[in-house]
DNA sequence: ATGGCGAATGCAATTCGA
């Protein structure tokens, strides 16, 4: 089974980018983030005609994430407040962020983790106090009787320095400063592992790039979109690559797909 | 240190992303 999450900076200008993407690539589910558009004028058709079922969760001109799965997925929800409840989600849900469905088993949660803009910025504020959320989130579905997941999604976090083409990372740096980074170890303290890690231990390797300066020609990337997996499958998986290819297209997202194999039937 | 690029909105210029 082969599950890959891409954030495609817009679903409507990444359409025949993703079409192409998945011709080649006929993943079993695809995870996106970053879709920009509400769920009323999402292009359902041609990712139903190429043989998928959307489940969509969106918003006007920003966040928004979908999940494409070949077979029908279960027990699907959008948002924190179906799993967490009202109290505890607050205004979390009003940004569309959070997908989740069940397939043989096993639940994948999308991703798409607030940017944070600048440390100490509200914006900062908020991706904290998010990030504080998810972990009770994926703490309530540890305890469910779907146990193993796989938590995927633009992170917009690297988790270390080798996640980053620079050296020079600064503590001030968004998307690596030391709270960001002690709040997705802690969410990963429930019992995560970085698929990628499990094959790739050295650096160089990144998800996304700025569209500025040259930046993927030069490969000053950034690894910020990951595969968490909880133990068991973290055993099955037996393979996770960035697929940079698609990058290098006219007109690409600023992302790179990532995808991760596990050796289970579908 | 700044700005650079791209998408959305909505029709010019601004906001946001990372």
């Amino acid at each position: 089974m082969k599950i890959a999450s891409w954030n495609v900076n817009s679903v409507r200008s990444r359409q025949q980018h993703l079409l192409d993407w998945l011709t080649k690539n006929p993943v079993d589910v695809l995870c996106l983030q970053e879709t920009k558009v509400i769920d009323a004028d999402f292009p359902r058709k041609p990712f139903e005609d190429a043989g998928y079922h959307l489940y969509i969760s969106g918003q006007k001109s920003y966040n928004g994430v979908a999940l494409l799965s070949r077979e029908p997925l279960n027990d699907v929800s959008a948002g924190f407040e179906a799993i967490v409840g009202k109290e505890l989600t607050d205004d979390l849900d009003e940004q569309k962020r959070v997908i989740t469905g069940v397939i043989n088993n096993i639940r994948i949660v999308n991703l798409y983790v607030p940017n944070g803009s600048s440390v100490g910025s509200e914006k900062y504020d908020y991706k904290l106090k998010w990030l504080k959320l998810l972990k009770i989130y994926l703490e309530i579905l540890r305890a469910s009787d779907t146990p193993e997941f796989c938590v995927c999604g633009d992170f917009n976090i690297a988790l270390e320095a080798i996640d980053i083409y620079s050296s020079k990372v600064k503590e001030t740096d968004i998307m690596a400063s030391p709270a960001e980074r002690s709040a997705l170890q802690e969410i990963l303290a429930i019992g995560l592992q970085d698929a990628f890690r499990k094959f790739t231990k050295e650096g160089k390797h990144f998800s996304w790039w700025d569209y500025r300066t040259g930046a993927f020609k030069q490969n000053r990337g950034w690894r910020i979109d990951h595969h968490y997996l909880t133990p068991k499958l973290y055993e099955k998986a037996v393979s996770c690559i960035i697929d940079t290819e698609p990058r290098a297209w006219e007109k690409p997202s600023d992302h790179a797909p990532v995808i991760v194999e596990l050796s289970l039937p579908v």
